[in-house]
DNA sequence: TGTCGCAATAAGTATATACATATTATCGCC
DNA sequence: GGCGATAATATGTATATACTTATTGCGACA
């Protein structure tokens, strides 16, 4: 078995955990002995291992060493798009408007994640070659970003530059168009819609946001 | 400036990005420079750089250098779960109940993604303590899984076990219910539903997936 | 002036070695 | 037999060194 480099190491592994030659839930040889039997050095057998681990495809333990996970949670990463890319990306010219900047009382369902102070709330609609592409419905603790305009620079785009997204949430889920958001997109009511709600926060909440897409929009991303 | 170990070294890089001290657009020191900088070995130097721009904070390029991106696309990892567990991790008592498991020609929409030949189309509704919860959608590539029966088993839970999920995409969107989707999910026709495509390949289509939720439903994940 | 090829460069990787650390396992004691 | 201190162990990390490779940029040549 010629092994050369990290990313053959970790070939292999694959290849034994789904041939089964390592059993879901069973413990595989330690670094030291698949090192001495694929001929190459500890280290590189702990970044393949690693890179695994990372993957959901194994479980590593200090001492315990490292097992086949009896249910293997694959894990997707994907980029989480400005908007205005987003939409530059798709070949359209990107427009924004400002549809209101004040500070206001959190509604009940956000209270318990943003603390019941008042917030600083902004709509804004994104646009594509003119069309409303996303409306974008924002809380912002009011100590972030204190006397930004968000006139012309939307506050997507600023909070990506400017703030670490050190933790947060993140939840995909449809809504129907009720009247005014149907005004809004330019859809018809009762449409169904794509709704984003992001969550972020660092040592206390930061910003929680709602981003609704127009219809048929899709969200894609590599797995 | 103590540097010690590459958490505290990504620590420290990441602060120069946020403070600007490294600006956007800019080139950023050389491994070689910073571990001299920071009194540790290169390899940490890498380590940390090469986690950082796995988050979407650097970009590296052979000969080229590590620079900040001008607009930096912030990558979350999330898990993809299997629905079984997805269901009793919220406490509730999964059913699974086959609708539909024959060969079928592929519709137009998909053809290009997999192939004009008929392959294996399987439907299936998972249940929530009796209630709809998920209608799989699934067309399977003849070869995958041959032989085996989804009646009691879902093709969800046998190829996450069972199958590289080398390459593939993931799509997020909302569709509302048309009579039949309503009747099978025991909602009002109309309602706002939330979608999600997945195709995995390796080599060749593997599967392609959508997996339309019952109303009100929302992925969650951590970023 | 343009372009092709080569040299310089910075990150990518591999290696042996050493030590750190989290856990597990074991042994002795009560 | 239960419990707590201790030893054993597998992974985690750091280091110096050496070599590889993608890419850039420069210089020679047409």
């Amino acid at each position: 078995m010629a092994i050369t480099g990290w990313q053959a190491a970790r070939d292999e592994a694959l290849r034994r955990i789904r041939a089964r030659d390592w059993p879901p839930g069973g413990r595989i040889p330690d670094e030291a002995d698949l090192a001495a039997e694929w001929g190459v050095a500890r280290a590189t057998v702990n970044r393949a291992l690693r890179d695994l681990a990372e993957a959901g495809y194994l479980e590593r333990r200090r001492k315990g060493g490292t097992r086949v996970p009896l249910t293997p949670v694959r894990k997707a990463t994907f980029a989480i798009p400005i908007i205005r890319q987003d939409i530059e990306a798709r070949g359209q010219t990107p427009g924004y408007r400002l549809l209101s900047d004040r500070s206001d009382t959190v509604p009940a369902a956000l209270r318990d994640r943003l603390g019941d102070g008042p917030m600083r709330h902004v709509t804004a609609l994104h646009l594509a070659d003119g069309t409303p592409y996303c409306l974008e419905d924002r809380w912002l603790s009011p100590r972030v970003a204190e006397g930004i305009r968000f006139d012309t620079l939307s506050a997507n785009e600023w909070l990506v530059g400017n703030v670490t997204f050190s933790e947060g949430t993140l939840a995909f889920h449809a809504i129907a168009a009720d009247a005014p958001l149907a005004q809004t997109l330019g859809c018809d009511p009762g449409a169904a819609l794509l709704a984003v709600d992001r969550e972020t926060r660092d040592q206390g909440p930061i910003t929680w946001v709602r981003l609704i897409y127009a219809p048929g929009y899709r969200m894609e991303t590599g797995l």
